[in-house]
DNA sequence: CTGTTAGCGCGTTCAG
DNA sequence: CTGAACGCGCTAACAG
């Protein structure tokens, strides 16, 4: 492997100009430079990046910081960062947080002298001490499913979609609706859920209906509880006709326990989840769409943005809602 | 930050015992380990990766080579690959290769003196001389979906899958079967689809059925395409009764086609695909499964015991096969 | 068992 | 416009 010496030298020149010419700074003269690019071609010279971070402070990557890689809705955001970044040549690091305490180790190596150049977050809020870090040592992440002030973020307004949904139930007559949701104040911090709770509350409160407690669970994220809440909802007394499910992962759940129940979506039950992953579609599943591969798109352009441009100047991207109609929703049949 | 500099002086150490604790390399005293676990733990000290890397001449991260992030069975391993590295420390970086160019630009980085700690290498055959270099750097890089004898891989029998897939067909009593699959000779090298078309040939001469060109296609990877295909087929004067598409996301664009020319699934055209990925139980396909997920976790696996024991000991495993019968397949109407 | 001393490859003042 | 020298934080011989 060759070294910025041994192109400085066979081209020549110092290695001051050497590193110029890589990093495009200071003057040089037309002359010199093609001589170092030349000897650069040559050699197959490539910068260390190692070396380069150690006075840079700053890793030439981009990580994202991710709870649940297998969420689809995760899968769908990351795919589009890593796209939105191809375009680059930043290598992007995938940190996973499957527990809590992922979370805050993550987040300090973020702000530690390690740090990358760009970074960003999905549904995760950090505490106003992170923040406060992240300033510190002008690390700009972008963040995505979360509004913070801040920084730059890409989000959505849950409540308003918890409202969309519901009103679609509403529209087509339902009166009994329940909502599956994930546990609120979790570990996690995750809010989307919650939020979604709130504007089907606030939905059905505007509507005149009551939202009764019974027809309104939440437990783990994953179609398997989704399942079994769903199964207790559909053998209660009077079942609720319709079910809003805070994701579409959980609205899955909820259409296995009506097929193991018999009971035929959509003139018995309707279902409607939240978020329009891949699947949904082929499920014929209707949901309230948010853009998940865009948001990871825009993502990168705004970590693109930021290390051009460090003075770190937060963008606020909030993204548009849309209930698909597919053939999980009709209205009740009572 | 607080530099293993600080954390010697607070311990009224050398630098270089500091250094040893935390590598956990040579004798220390338990006395005086304690005193640097102690300064370590009072500074919130953190070895800085970069300052690591530099000397070791390797970056502490586990690279994964994966062309196309979009398809679904890459995803699935990918995040085999995260989970398994969970356990561990190691970020994972994700290098996307969409181009061909992507792919030698990627495979230098990998032998350069900025290498990973280890390396997954997905659905790619390097040449020889990326291969040899790798041995010269110490690199121990896990192939996925690629049997090279020089290094630890994890891979399937696509010839074996070919011939399940068509035998579960010939075995229902179809005798005209089509083929569809990727493009062969490709730009990425990529040899499976290849492969299990061989297997299809393999069957139906063994069933002593001739292979008919007319019913054999490839194209660019994906549903579109295959859809497209499919259409072509259906619409001959003697339609195949049965298609066996060379991956689930080709089978779905063959089921999207015959929805769309309202021809039935399974009774007038049986489709069988291949991967088992996530989406295909919902549709219920019938396909031919390998563990996508857990190719991903072996191969963490691999990585973690490569660099624990640097003598590269080539590992071979072998996934099995399995035909997943659901209800895209039944016997032929006539 | 522990400390001293060189680098690792590059960026960055500061002179010239 | 160019170069010399120092430092980034850590590991690795080499002594003691």
């Amino acid at each position: 492997m060759a070294t910025i010496i041994d192109v400085a030298k066979r081209a020549g020149v110092a290695v001051t100009t050497v590193s110029r010419v890589i990093n495009d700074k200071g003057q040089v003269k037309e002359e010199t430079r093609d001589r170092v690019l030349a000897a650069i071609d040559e050699l197959a010279y490539r910068p260390s990046p190692a070396a380069r971070s150690l006075p840079r402070k700053r890793a030439h990557a981009v990580s994202v910081l991710v709870p649940f890689v297998t969420h689809p809705s995760a899968v769908a955001r990351v795919q589009g960062i890593v796209h939105g970044l191809r375009k680059t040549d930043i290598p992007v690091t995938i940190l996973d947080v499957e527990k809590p305490a992922h979370q805050s180790e993550h987040l300090d190596t973020l702000a530690s002298s390690y740090r990358p150049e760009g970074a960003v977050i999905i549904s995760l809020v950090p505490s106003e001490r992170q923040l406060a870090r992240f300033a510190e040592v002008e690390l700009c992440p972008v963040f995505i499913d979360a509004d913070i002030p801040e920084f730059s973020r890409i989000f959505i307004d849950d409540r308003t979609g918890g409202v969309l949904a519901t009103d679609h139930l509403i529209g087509l007559g339902h009166r009994r609706i329940a909502f599956i949701g994930d546990i609120e104040n979790g570990s996690f911090g995750f809010e989307s859920s919650a939020k979604r709770h709130q504007g089907y509350r606030d939905a059905l409160r505007v509507a005149g209906l009551e939202a009764e407690s019974r027809y309104q669970r939440t437990g783990p994220h994953g179609s398997d509880i989704s399942r079994q809440i769903a199964h207790e909802l559909l053998t209660l007394p009077d079942p609720p006709t319709a079910i809003f499910a805070s994701s579409d992962t959980q609205a899955i759940g909820v259409m296995e326990a009506a097929k193991e129940a018999r009971v035929k979506i959509p003139t018995e039950l309707s279902v409607i989840g939240f978020d329009d992953i891949e699947i949904s579609a082929y499920l014929g599943l209707t949901t309230v769409r948010h853009p998940l591969y865009e948001s990871g798109l825009i993502a990168a352009e705004l970590v693109i943005e930021h290390i051009r441009d460090p003075s770190c100047a937060p963008r606020r991207v909030e993204q548009e809602l849309e209930v698909i109609v597919r053939s999980t929703t009709g209205p009740p049949r009572d």
